[in-house]
DNA sequence: AGGAACTGTCCGATATATCGGACAGACGTC
DNA sequence: GACGTCTGTCCGATATATCGGACAGTTCCT
């Protein structure tokens, strides 16, 4: 009986951090759930969501009755963790904000990584992203979208496909080709326009910017844009994140060749704090 | 039976907007919560401790049960919203800090906000603070400590008592001397080293404040700083947010004056936006 | 005007999450 | 080596949070 609507929503903007445990979207009809179970559910769907819904959405996006989502969003409401947005809309709220800089300040790494990446923004004027595996995908840790945003590639949190990025060549450096075709899904080597990438390449590409030191792609997310990303390492030479310029594809070398000297010169600096 | 141990703790660092509904530290002895009530506490306990504790200690500090503690814990470290950090300790997770930016990204002023404190505090080398009331207490939202980070004296979604900061007599610059006094809880007129604030003179600095246009305080919060800030003004007239710097007390005068033109210039910046 | 789809609120029943207590093991101190 | 305090795990009982359904009011179609 129960419409499944919004699950495409869902789907495609997949974030696989805080996923209700099992289920899909709710547990199995007539069963009852937690309130922390549901709650879990409605922080993992106004993520993928990206903006405030209603109530009457949430319930059905995480399939749980209206009548508990009502409750639960209101507790939290209370809580500053949600806030009521004009229209009836809901979304996360000011105590978010608050505990999440909590996380940033208690992890040395990402303290320090904020500093750099809005320092070469403004040194450069050019989106700096700070990225990391999330299970088996890729996100944008820390982002500053630099003076000229001509356009946002990607935004905090959000998992993309692990081959779409220039990080992804460096992140996977420490495994082997069996283990990173085992790693990531299939789907994933297709990109947004359709095109498949090739596997032998792909490994190939991995092989060389651990040689290099530091990885280039372009045209890969978007026909326009071109991502330059250097390796955060720690002590035991693991690849544990990137630091990443984000530029238009028309970017002289010179400039490319100069902005990654800086990147490398942040990476490293970032690595002795990883180690 | 139950001690109420770190009772102090949490006291000395009064967060005010997610502290469980009615109850203290914890409903009444005997009494059964509500998971997400826990979740709440849990949530206050940790933003109020500053750093990752133990389940132990998270049990006592909101007065649950350890069994219930261990429970919940374990189901919001599953979903990424709480980590495991050394030594047995628990802190919050990097889906607080995606859910974070979430709320910011979303926020217009907000977002512009981060901005401008980036850009102020990259070109001026001092720290930079955007600052909003929380209830009756002040709390700094955004914040970059700048190059020559000497100290830090407040962070962010931190409570302060509103006498204490310079920002404090902007924002309640709408309000009569009577809603003043009786919206600031005694207590807080009393400084952290022990010194009282004459109230006529508070509210003759808000007037002055108002009338300026801007604020400056020295050695309230402590002897070696300076605050200086400049009111964020929404459509009716209200000020709703001040975005200042913090510096050491013996900053040159005409130094003073050249960063309180760059604040006046970034406070009318994003005074448009909030209209 | 009628209908469809929404919102926000209330209610009683029952499946179950919370609680208290017990357990073994780890650690440090005296 | 005995003691106190901690941890992580398990369990059964029962107070109760979740659920389904109903309600009136609103909005937006046609």
């Amino acid at each position: 009986m129960r419409r499944d609507a919004r699950g495409k929503v869902l789907d495609g903007v997949s974030d696989g951090i805080a996923a209700p445990a099992a289920a899909p979207y709710g547990a199995a009809p007539g069963g009852r759930a937690r309130g922390i179970d549901r709650v879990i559910a409605i922080f993992a769907f106004l993520h993928a969501h990206r903006e405030p819904a209603r109530i009457g959405a949430i319930a059905r996006g995480v399939g749980a009755p209206r009548s508990t989502v009502y409750e639960l969003v209101n507790r939290l409401i209370e809580a500053g963790i949600l806030e009521p947005r004009g229209d009836g809309g809901v979304y996360f709220g000011r105590a978010m904000h608050y505990y999440g800089a909590d996380y940033v300040r208690s992890v040395a790494l990402l303290e320090q990584a904020q500093k750099e990446v809005a320092h070469l923004a403004e040194e450069c004027g050019e989106t700096v992203q700070f990225c990391r595996l999330e299970g088996n995908k890729y996100t944008v840790v820390l982002m500053d979208a630099g003076r000229r945003t001509f356009k946002i590639t990607s935004e905090i949190g959000v998992t993309v496909p692990i081959p779409w990025t220039a990080s992804g060549r460096l992140l996977l450096g420490h495994m082997s080709a069996e283990e990173i075709l085992a790693f990531i899904p299939e789907e994933d080597f297709v990109l947004a326009d359709g095109r498949v990438l090739d596997k032998t390449d792909f490994l190939a590409e991995i092989d060389e910017a651990g040689r290099h030191g530091y990885a280039v792609t372009s045209g890969l997310v978007d026909d326009f844009t071109t991502c330059m990303a250097a390796p955060v390492i720690d002590g035991t030479g693991r690849v544990v994140a990137t630091i990443c310029f984000v530029v238009t594809r028309n970017t002289p070398t010179e400039r490319q060749e100069r902005l990654m000297e800086r990147l490398l010169t942040s990476a490293r600096s970032l690595s002795r704090t990883a180690s």
